[in-house]
RNA sequence: GCGCUCGUGGCGAAAUUGGUAGACGCGCAAGCCUUAGGAGCUUGUAGGGCAACCUGUCCCGGUUCGAGUCCGGGCGAGCGCACCA
């Protein structure tokens, strides 16, 4: 009997001979400047680690492969790019840390990168192929650094800035993890620092209201609005008692604004030093110093809280009562006016400070606590006179408003608008919106990255570098590595910053710090199609051919940075009128992350997998399937090793029966059912990144097959060739020629599903009796109620179940009938 | 604390969006083939029961002829944000 016979085919080989002949025949090259149906498909470069490609990188790129040969299928046009994020503290950090330069270091690791990624099998154009550190890059990101500062999207100011004391770099709000720096996890310290600063937060409201518009991962969407963190609410005006000064503070919930019973402002607030009295001047005075010096992360973390009065009373607007004014450490100069009004009824921080604080108020302030703690929001099952405990955080719209004179009764929700405008007819209110986002912080200090292309003259002031002098290029420095003085290595080298002054030709000096590597990474999309121009950093009509990207897909992990960064830079490129779209990815989908023994994959934790030795010992097509069918692919899952044999098992018997496949009399149509049924179901997986779902229809039909017991029908096979050539395409390839192809599978087209052939001739309906599960009849897909119900009492398995006439009957066409007795 | 995503066999996971729970694969067990096999093939594999059957998708309620799926409440996990007023 001829049944189908795994046969163990030799990967090493059949890969090694598919990507030579691709790379023969240009198999991975698009027209881009002919392409009919454009297709981008793009995923998230690497930085090029000494480390090399892990597992991780390569579930990355395989699932935005199989996508991208899936459009190629369907007859788009795909370009497919890949290139390296070279630049930027990491490569630099690797460099110091094995003593070697980082332009000498970075090409080799690019070299191992390429090779290693050379063996997966990506449908790459490689002429297209890019490196952020190579001067032919960074000569166009510091045009787009000219761009915006053009466009007056780039300052300079000085800031109180992260500073990563190992790193010895400022670093952006965004790389600052719990206080820490994100790369060495060195606690950060605040530092006053002269920065350039891209202004990131005057956009901040278009690039929440566009996520609305926009094909993203909803996780990746959330983690925007969330670091965006709009709220809505009002700036408030109080008057310091007896001076002609006034202090506005920002809040949420003006309703609570009779419960206002004093002030805070940041202790670096400006006002601070003119309202306090001379009593209080030296208490002042030390804790500013004290605070000042303080890092981030005490200053953030959740310790108790501290403050100083200042001796000056503000006057509640509504109340018309004097409240004293302090300064604290928990109120932030960054947000908002940076002073708030202390709501300690309704603020759960508020309430901890006057707590804490309950002695100095009464000393100082003569106020007793429960003068300080005042109710203006009753509705948690009290009464208007009840004390509070705790700060009742009132949210809803059934809560009313107590002690609070004419509003009264007032709902919290029509409270915050009516107390507002009541206040704003004597200017003491304005509804505003504040944002948690922060201007972009793009100064480095550090050595490996684009130049800042600005000259400073004594006589002009601050110089953008023309353009048609550009690059700046980075000097080859020995002595690379960052110190402690707060300026960039490179401000060491007199003979590199001192330079002519482009616009009067006076004695100048060029800015020493260089720009966040997220600069390089925030615009490389609109480089790759343009990436063999050197006359343009990316050419108006190819752009408007190929972008906004089609698929976009990468981790999560560049949710608020990579992602947030490309937006801004998109969106102020196309205000100056340099592309003709806001948003720069159309689709994107995170993938999830490939985790072993319960834990991301990491150095550190030494569970990294090489991916090198699974390709040589099982072929990049089992490795490929293998990490698809782990899971679903927006999940990522758990790296096992054992799993890989049953992926390989199934390429093994794929290529027995292609081999032995004939044309010889007719297929089945039973067999032919089940194929269009599959072919349905991959071509819809394929469309939602449902790999593992696809993988395991085709498992199910190559088990179709093998119960056959003959050798199969060309007929059979061939199409699942196709459907199997996104994901394993170096033996779709081999199976292709077996079948007697002379062009590539991937100009094959995807089949085409047949309705009429894919449709059963019978189906299975379960037969519930009083929605139980008793049975099931095979009956024909149109089979009517009667028939199907006559079927059913034909068993007597179902029969038994039912006594007398149903009282009802529920019938679901072609899936279930439901006797209800 | 806030936001998002989730909770299904020994394991990774499916489930046409309210309609046969556990597809597919790993692992395991028995058998075949083999001098041998971390090879291949066949069969079985949610739990309980000799059986007819019963129980079963984190827990408690609800809606429904019917709930893994929808609603309310609770518990738990992962990720993100977090003294942001």
């Amino acid at each position: 009997m001829d049944t189908i016979e795994p046969v163990a085919y030799d990967p090493t080989a059949v890969e090694a001979k598919w990507q030579r002949t691709w790379a023969e025949r240009g198999t991975n090259q698009v027209d881009i400047a002919g392409a009919v149906r454009p297709f981008y498909s793009l995923m998230m470069f690497p930085y090029p680690s000494a480390e090399g490609l892990h597992v991780g990188n390569l579930f990355a790129f395989t699932g935005s492969d199989i996508s991208a040969r899936y459009h190629r299928l369907l007859g788009y046009n795909v370009f497919q790019p890949l290139g390296y994020d070279a630049f930027g503290i990491h490569s630099e950090n690797y460099a110091l840390k094995i003593g070697a330069h980082p332009m000498e270091l970075t090409p080799k690791n690019v070299g191992n990168f390429q090779r290693q990624l050379e063996r997966a099998g990506l449908m790459v154009d490689w002429r297209y192929k890019l490196d952020t550190s190579q001067r032919d890059y960074y000569r166009w990101t510091q045009w787009v650094f000219l761009q915006l500062h053009k466009q007056g999207l780039a300052y300079k100011k000085a800031a109180a800035v992260n500073w990563c004391p190992s790193c010895k770099t400022v670093l952006a709000n965004e790389q600052v993890e719990g206080g820490a720096c994100e790369r060495c996890g060195t606690i950060v310290e605040q530092r006053f620092l002269e920065q350039w600063f891209f202004r990131i937060g005057d956009y901040a409201e278009r690039l929440l209201r566009n996520l609305d518009t926009l094909d993203w991962s909803e996780v990746t969407k959330s983690a925007q609005r969330n670091w965006i963190g709009r709220s809505e609410g009002a700036e408030l005006t109080f008057r310091i008692a007896e001076r002609d000064e006034a202090v506005s503070v920002f809040t949420t919930r003006p309703d609570t604004i009779f419960g206002a019973t004093y002030l805070v402002l940041a202790p670096e607030h400006p006002l601070v030093d003119s309202i306090t009295t001379d009593a209080y001047r030296d208490g002042v005075r030390a804790y500013q110093e004290q605070t000042v010096k303080q890092d981030l992360v005490s200053r953030k973390s959740v310790a108790q809280k501290t403050g100083v009065f200042t001796g000056a009373l503000a006057v509640n607007p509504a109340t018309g009562n004097n409240v004293p004014v302090w300064i604290a450490d928990y109120v932030l100069m960054e947000y908002g006016t940076g002073a708030i009004m202390a709501v300690p009824g309704h603020d759960e921080r508020d309430f901890e400070f006057a707590h804490t604080l309950a002695t100095t108020f009464e000393q100082h302030c003569k106020l007793g606590i429960d003068a300080v703690i005042k109710r203006v929001v009753a509705g948690d099952g009290h009464d208007a006179d009840s004390t509070l405990d705790e700060a009742y955080v009132a949210n809803t719209n059934s809560d009313r408003l107590v002690n609070s004179a004419q509003f009264d009764g007032m709902s919290v929700g029509d409270a915050k608008q009516a107390v507002i405008a009541w206040l704003a007819s004597n200017e003491h209110a304005k509804p505003v919106v504040n944002y948690r986002l922060h201007d972009w912080c793009v100064s480095r200090q550090r050595y490996w990255g684009p130049p800042i292309p600005i000259v400073y003259c004594d006589a002009c002031g601050t110089v953008p570098v023309p353009e048609d002098q550009l690059p700046v290029e980075l000097p080859f420095i020995p002595d690379f590595k960052p110190d402690d003085s707060g300026v960039s290595p490179l401000a060491r080298h007199a003979e590199w910053y001192n330079v002519a002054c482009p616009s009067c030709g006076g004695e100048a000096r060029r800015e020493t710090d260089v720009s966040d590597t997220f600069l390089d990474s925030a615009w490389y999309f609109l480089r790759y199609p343009s990436a063999r121009r050197d006359d343009v950093a990316f050419d108006r009509e190819t752009t408007s051919r190929w972008l906004p990207v089609n698929s976009y897909i990468g981790g999560n992990e560049h949710a608020v940075l990579h992602l947030l960064y490309s937006r801004f830079v998109t969106m102020a490129l196309h205000d100056g009128g340099h592309v003709p779209f806001e948003e720069p990815f159309t689709r994107f989908r995170a993938h999830g992350l490939i985790i072993r023994d319960g834990a991301k994959m990491s150095k550190t934790k030494g569970n990294v997998i090489n991916p090198d030795e699974y390709v040589t010992e099982w072929g990049a097509d089992s490795f490929r399937l293998y990490l698809m069918f782990l899971g679903p692919y927006q999940d990522g899952g758990d790296f096992r090793s054992q799993g890989i044999s049953g992926v390989r098992r199934f390429l093994d018997r794929l290529w027995g029966s292609v081999r032995d496949a004939r044309r010889e009399g007719d297929a089945d149509p039973d067999v032919l059912r089940k194929l269009h049924q599959v072919i349905r179901k991959v071509g819809e997986d394929l469309a939602v990144l449902a790999y593992n779902t696809a993988i395991a229809a085709m498992m199910e039909y190559m088990n179709v097959l093998r119960r056959a017991e003959r050798v199969a029908h060309i007929d059979e096979v061939q199409p699942l060739v196709q459907l199997v050539a996104p994901f394993a395409p170096h033996l779709a390839e081999e199976c292709w020629a077996e079948l007697g192809h002379s062009a590539s599978i991937f100009d094959s087209g995807w089949p085409v599903w047949d309705a009429a052939l894919a449709e059963e001739t019978t189906v299975e309906i379960a037969v519930q009796v009083n929605g139980k599960t008793r049975g099931r009849v095979l009956v024909a897909p149109d089979a009517t109620q009667d028939e199907v119900v006559a079927a059913a009492m034909g068993e007597p398995s179902i029969a038994k179940f039912v006594t007398g006439e149903p009282k009802r009957i529920i019938f679901v066409k072609g899936r279930l009938l439901n006797l209800i007795v």
